[in-house]
DNA sequence: GCACTAAATTGATCCAGCTCATTTTAGTGC
DNA sequence: GCACTAAAATGAGCTGGATCAATTTAGTGC
């Protein structure tokens, strides 16, 4: 197994294996809204879950189905995509370990709004919903930890309806890689490199363009030494100009 | 005062003494996270509350300022603006009585991301962000109840991402017509009003276009009797044809 | 009923970004 | 090193909607 690749990306290869109960409870804890429990109490919390391993590009569940699962991301990284009837598709977030994703919210709506998919091999952990609501009204803390993180996404989702609303195609796009960089990426002798495999399509489906203008821009950024990229993967080599192109009026 | 008003809104005006303590118990078993609540909770709560009245287009609170008060509609309309550095604006939400507005998350962020205007005279109640995050500390079913809206409110915003990137501007006004039909509409002979003081440039706020497209818009649909309208007035005549519009591939 | 004003409408022009079509290239497996 | 494939880049033409400018009108106060 010599590795002759070339990507500057990790591999996304995750032993089966290793998505297992050992694994969990120690992730478990590393869940923001797990946080305040005690050992005991998370031990309890943790007989709740199943850990499930999915290969790179596997569905985890479609727009439509079902919703009474709630799904922990513990290794891996998954997308969640919003398709129109039209089959254009909506990058509506990029998910890292400890992200949760599913729909907390109980209520009317009893089907997911998107499809998720994994975008590496990547290790799951799932709980019923109703099981995870009885926890948030057990535990206050674990409620309000959640209502934190679902503000911090309501107000992303603001900011970014207020791009599409008013930036240029460039601007939006300078505004994502900053945000990709902060959150996924790794110094690296290549600049800050984005560890995710990002191809143009997910950049333009995430800033509401086409694959060919992501493309077009994208080029012009690497002629402008602002990045490099490759296949999948890109790396930021000028940071503060990108965040300077995507505010300056 | 004899009545020569010609729009068919319902008068915005409220006596300011109506905006008061007596109104307030009342109004606070109304607003859903409060409603698990027994009487004599309800009361405890109801002190940490202040009540104050709005006149119509008064600014309630601008975005950077400092975030450390949450506040409820108890009467009237508020609008969320957000601005941009180039004197845009976009209309994130318009509320009702019921619903809260200012930041429930605790965390990082300390300034309002949004400025706050009443679109009619309007009583609001306020309470220290520290005191209602000890509320739903105490009381589990608070927090779950705000976690909901905030999700609920989350997926309203994923979808207005979905049409933004995706639907040209007619069917984005035809999706928004029918949401506030269905949220502020009151049949009538008109057709089914919207109890609110709505501009053309409204209306662009709301799906991100310019107030002339709007305008160019609202007059084939006027044209094509799907609508009525007059100065920061609409009424729908054809619901199911508009619904219709918004959808079609 | 009349005058006033901000909202709404309408026209004309222009361009950012989409679409369609083709070519090039990065990365992998052998 | 070579062949293969899906991703990326690039070109050309077109159009939805923005912008700028001017006119009309709904609703109010008097």
């Amino acid at each position: 197994m010599s590795d002759k690749r070339e990507t500057p990306l990790r591999s996304p290869s995750l032993e089966e294996h290793h998505c297992t109960v050992g694994l969990r409870l120690e992730k478990l804890g590393m869940v923001p809204f797990f946080q305040d429990l005690s050992e005991e109490k998370l031990r309890n919390v943790n007989k709740k879950f199943t850990a499930k391993h999915y290969a790179r590009g596997e569905t985890i569940y479609r727009q439509g189905d079902s919703s009474t699962i709630l799904r922990v991301v513990v290794a891996g990284n998954v997308k969640l995509v919003s398709h129109t009837l039209q089959g254009e598709s909506v990058l509506l977030d990029m998910l890292q370990p400890g992200d949760f994703f599913g729909n907390i919210t109980a209520g009317n709506k009893d089907s997911y709004t998107e499809t998720t998919e994994t975008q590496t091999d990547a290790c799951i952990l799932s709980i019923r919903l109703s099981d995870f609501r009885e926890i948030m009204n057990r535990y206050s803390s674990v409620a309000v930890s959640v209502l934190d993180i679902t503000g911090e996404r309501l107000n992303e989702s603001q900011q970014r309806i207020q791009h599409l609303s008013t930036l240029p195609v460039t601007k939006r796009i300078a505004h994502i890689l900053v945000t990709l960089g902060n959150k996924f990426g790794e110094e690296n002798q290549r600049g800050l490199l984005i560890q995710l495999p990002l191809s143009r399509k997910d950049l333009a489906d995430m800033v509401g363009t086409s694959t060919e203008t992501a493309s077009r821009i994208m080029s012009r950024f690497q002629e402008d030494n602002l990045i490099t990229s490759g296949r999948q993967w890109v790396a930021i080599k000028d940071k503060p100009e990108l965040l300077r192109i995507s505010t300056e009026s």
